[in-house]
DNA sequence: TAGCGTTGCCAACAAGCGTTGACCAACAGT
DNA sequence: ACTGTTGGTCAACGCTTGTTGGCAACGCTA
């Protein structure tokens, strides 16, 4: 059983202030002072309740990324139905974009990057690629195509990847995707 | 006329020990400190001679992409020689390794990815797209891709990305980049 | 109302950072 | 041999960082 403390709206707001930083900043830069700042309350109290910086980082980006029902959906659409969820993830908040930006600077960082990555794709790319031997490559090749689009849109912003809809993205990734899950190996 | 001076072994000293800094540390993280200890001389020469930290990353990603003659190549091919010729310059110094670690948490270095990139990969498009108004588009997205899996083998490091071939990298890229170089826009 | 755990602020610490200026040794030109 | 320039070290500066411990106010329970 999980009581109610009276001081879960301060942890809250420190999280949600944790996860802007480290998106917008970085692991270095974005200092627990700015980041307790933001909360309105006391450096120390971050210290209190999540450990250190690092602690603080890993409550941070504690997620699910959710895939939607995998099995059910025609394995045609697979790529396409891929790009559009990430995407749509990527833009509800701003998790995605700090663990990219912290996994690049970060140890921890990249581990979480990598696990979210490996959790999340490596299954489906077990569950349609032709041979299921090489579904970590497939899911590798996946994650290159969505994490690069993600670095040029949200991380460099790179203006024709920032000015595109998510439509043409997905119009343009989705065969991409579908092809490194389903094709057979070159 | 550029005389030779007596401290030019310093000066590229320094410059190399900043570039594999930059390229395994990141922008904050690899210090002044550091950079000078690794080059075997004092942190002060390191502002003498590039003024601040600043200067120093700049003199330190000042590079040349090298791009083919690419009017001359098949177009046919393009997306390939596009790839392998990345995929070598990538491997070749840490250069593109630390510009893009230091351009996720560093606005002078953001800006030198996009500059790099829009200047090598913007021509190309423009001389083999279909029209030539969205060149940029497709030179965004052939970076997206470019830049994500240097991201996945280079930066974080995941097993199935660093263990693949060049060759099967190029097979992979390949046709995508190519694609998006002069498919019809979807 | 007394006691106690919780929540929060304040002040300070040691360490590390980029950066500066004074100072010394070796060289080059006359 | 004298002098000005260059290459280099040393010690320190002001500042920011993560982190710590003490102390005041609050709310609950008895």
């Amino acid at each position: 059983m999980t009581t109610v403390r009276r001081s879960d709206a301060t942890r809250a707001a420190i999280l949600e202030a944790a996860r802007e930083r480290f998106a917008s900043d970085g692991y270095e830069r974005a200092t627990i002072r700015a980041i307790a700042r933001d909360a309105g309350i006391d450096p120390s109290m971050v210290m209190r309740y999540y450990g250190n910086k690092e602690g603080l980082f890993a409550a941070a980006s504690e997620i699910e990324i959710g895939l939607p029902d995998l099995g059910a959906l025609p394995a045609r659409h697979i790529g396409a139905v891929l790009v559009t969820h990430f995407l749509d993830r990527w833009e509800s908040d701003e998790v995605l974009t700090a663990m990219l930006r912290v996994g690049v600077t970060n140890e921890a960082g990249a581990a979480r990057v990598q696990e979210i990555f490996a959790r999340q794709v490596g299954p489906v790319a077990r569950g349609v690629c032709p041979d299921p031997e090489d579904a970590p490559r497939r899911a590798a090749l996946v994650s290159s195509q969505i994490l690069g689009m993600a670095l040029a849109r949200y991380v460099l912003c790179l203006p024709p990847a920032v000015e595109m809809s998510a439509e043409e993205i997905v119009a343009w990734l989705g065969p991409t995707v579908q092809r490194y899950l389903t094709a057979e190996a070159p």
